[in-house]
This record gives structure tokens, C-alpha cells and sequence, in this order.
DNA sequence: TAGTGATTTCAGAAATTTCTGAAATCACAG
DNA sequence: CTGTGATTTCAGAAATTTCTGAAATCACTA
């Protein structure tokens, strides 16, 4: 069926698997595996032959990798057809895939909790609800603007700032020290603890 | 079909059409939702009824809930059936769905690269396939990291690190200039607000 | 304008996932 | 034991999702 290195099945076929329990489709996510392991981008009749399956199958799944902005199109001189990659750095991707999945998903969530939020609860049972909603949604903002703060950085100082991981709770106390020894400066307003 | 108080049955359906978009079963994840906001504990048949499905589906979808460790198991005294709740703490909530995917999906994933990259190219497109995979196997190491290292902190404290979000790339600037000064080096010109 | 080949669309087919009811199992009381 | 009611299991039904082939559309050329 699959007509591909052995070692590049392997990759596509555990990212298709992958894919599925996160609710992608299988064979998109297998697409994108491939167009990410390919040396050269691919037109759509490549990847039919590559991965056995119909080329209006390929047809649709590239269309919607599309509008998840995770492709790139290329073109090469006196060929009219479209050839398929993806970005050269996986930061991006990685980038990508969050800000569409957060625009699909979770600013909707967001919206639902908020407007559910704003009704007036008819008995004790819909109270007690909007109390664990409301957690929920402090949780979810919680989260999200860490994310909006933190994908502004650029990518070199977003991996220092994994790399330091917990440590980075060190560095607020020895900087609590550092102000509170030295010069008479006020706490960071953004340290609510 | 449902049997809910109306704002209660928005997040339940919202609920269970998000738990379907990242790979969990819809009828799962409205009985998790619905056990989340729910005053006091529920037995099987109360979910029945709430939800309007079946018993035996109601029976594997709270196994399959307990496989995940996201449920607790409550009595009451003199009646055997069992009662199910969530964890009070949505913190606790969100660390424990987070580690279950960790454990079900990213580890093998990481495994199945590792296994990959262990293999002898025995091509030009398998060595370029292999450097690609190779850069995804290093992100999510350092993601995996990251996560290792900040699920250790108490709740609290890894709220004031999100918070902080962004804000700690300053206070590393900060540190290196204190660190600069007091061995006379000379601060970090790259100094970018 | 007609012709060519690439591409997309979409109705129905196929595959997969989810759900159910009936039967089996279990846990306990009498 | 035996009876009772709660619970689980599981084969097949139902629902949903995915995939395909045929037809339509598109982009371009001659």
C-alpha cells in the first residue's frame, strides 16, 4: 500500500496514530509527516503514490492542513502544479499548531464559559455549577495568558526560559533578596505572591 | 433526552464536543463534565438519567474514566453502590489529564524516535528523514523537560510562575546584570525591553 | 473557442468508533 | 446455598467519520 522507506513508515505511520488521539485525521496527520521527513516539497500525485491512498483524499486533507496555516506552497519554473511543504523550523510549527488549536478551541471555550457565566442561576445545583465554571474559567485565562505572553518571545529566549524550567522560581526569591537588600525598589506588580 | 438544568447542560454538551476534538470520547467527557459541577457526588444511574444514555454505556465510560485517574470513588453509608466525583482542585485536574497524555502519548512517541534515529539510514532521503526527526525529537525532550521540572512546584508557586509568564526573561537580564556587576564585569548590552 | 491536464467537489461506500440491550457476573443478605 | 439488585461485559446495531471515484471545475494553451 504505503510506498516509502522503511524508516520514514515508521514516522508516518506513528504520527498518523498520534494524530488520531488528538483529534486529528489520520491520514492529514500522515501527510504532514511525510511532507515533514521530505527532503524536497511534494506535489499531490507524490503523495498519493507515497501513502496509497486517492488523490482526492490527498486533495482534501492538504486543503485542510491549509487552512491550519501548516503548509507552504511551492512552485517550480514551466510546472503549473502545486507542491507541498512544511516550515524548516519545527519552533514554528510547534507555534502554528498552538495558535490554531487556542483559535479553534479554547477561545470558544472561553466564550461559553463566559456567557454561561453571565445568566443568572435558577436553583442551588445551577449556583454550585457556575461557582466550578468559574474556576475553570480562571484556570483556562490563567493559562492562555501565559501562552500570549510568552509566544511573543522569540524562539532563542523562549527555549532558555524551558531550559531554566523550575528553577526560575529560585531566581524570584534571590531577586525578592536582591530588592529587598539593596536598593528600596518596589516588587514587580506582576508578582502577586 | 438530557435531564439537566439548562446551564448545566450547555457545559455538558460544550464540554463533551471539545473532549471529541482532542481524541476524547464525547459521551466521556460529558460525564466528566457533568460530574465536575454536580453538588455532591453521582452514582451510575444518576448519569443515566442526567444524560439520557445508556447504563452499560455509562458503566465503560466511567472504567475508562478511572483508567485515567481523573475520577474519585465515594460511598455512602448503607448502599453499596459506588458514587463518582472529580477532585475538588481543577489545578489537580488539570496535572493529572496532563500526565495521563504524557504517559499514553508523548513517551511512546518519544521512544518510537529515539528508536528511529537509532537506525542506520540506508538512504539520502532516510538521513535527511532521520536530521528532521531528529529536531522534533529534540523539542520535545525539552518540552518534556520543562514539564518534568514545573509539575514538581506547588500549585501556588507555579501560579505566580505562569503569571509572571514573559516577565521572567527580564529578571534573568536582571540577574545577569547583578551577577555582571558585582564580580566587575560589565552588564549585557543586548538589552532588548 | 476548444482542448488538455491538473485539481476539487461531493454523493455515496467503507471503515471506524460509539452505543445498546441482553446475558453474565458480582456482592451481599437472608 | 438462594435470591436480589447492582454492575459489567460484549456481540452486534447505530452513528459518525473518513475515503473514494466520477463528474465538475479550473487554468492555461494553441
Amino acid at each position: 500500500m504505503m510506498n516509502l522507506a522503511p524508516l520514514v513508515q515508521s514516522f508516518v505511520l506513528h504520527f498518523g496514530e498520534m494524530g488520531s488521539r488528538w483529534g486529528i485525521n489520520r491520514t492529514v496527520s500522515q501527510i504532514y509527516a511525510l511532507l515533514y521527513v521530505s527532503p524536497q516539497p511534494l506535489c499531490a500525485e507524490e503523495i498519493t503514490d507515497a501513502l496509497g491512498i486517492s488523490r482526492s483524499n490527498v486533495s482534501m486533507s492538504l486543503r485542510e492542513l491549509q487552512t491550519w496555516n501548516l503548509v507552504l506552497l511551492r512552485h517550480r519554473p514551466d510546472d503549473r502544479r502545486d507542491f507541498f511543504t512544511t516550515p524548516d523550523d519545527i519552533w514554528l510549527i510547534l507555534r502554528t499548531l498552538a495558535e490554531e488549536r487556542k483559535k479553534r478551541e479554547v477561545d470558544p471555550t472561553l466564550s461559553v464559559l463566559r456567557e454561561i457565566l453571565m445568566q443568572r442561576p435558577a436553583s442551588e445545583a445551577e449556583r454550585h455549577a457556575q461557582e466550578r465554571m468559574s474556576e475553570m474559567h480562571a484556570l483556562i485565562e490563567q493559562l492562555t495568558h501565559w501562552y500570549d505572553d510568552v509566544k511573543q518571545l522569540e524562539t532563542e529566549r523562549l527555549a532558555t526560559l524551558l531550559s531554566l524550567g523550575a528553577k526560575v522560581t529560585k531566581l524570584l526569591e534571590a531577586k525578592d533578596r536582591v530588592i529587598s537588600l539593596g536598593r528600596g525598589r518596589r516588587p514587580n506588580p506582576a508578582n502577586k505572591s
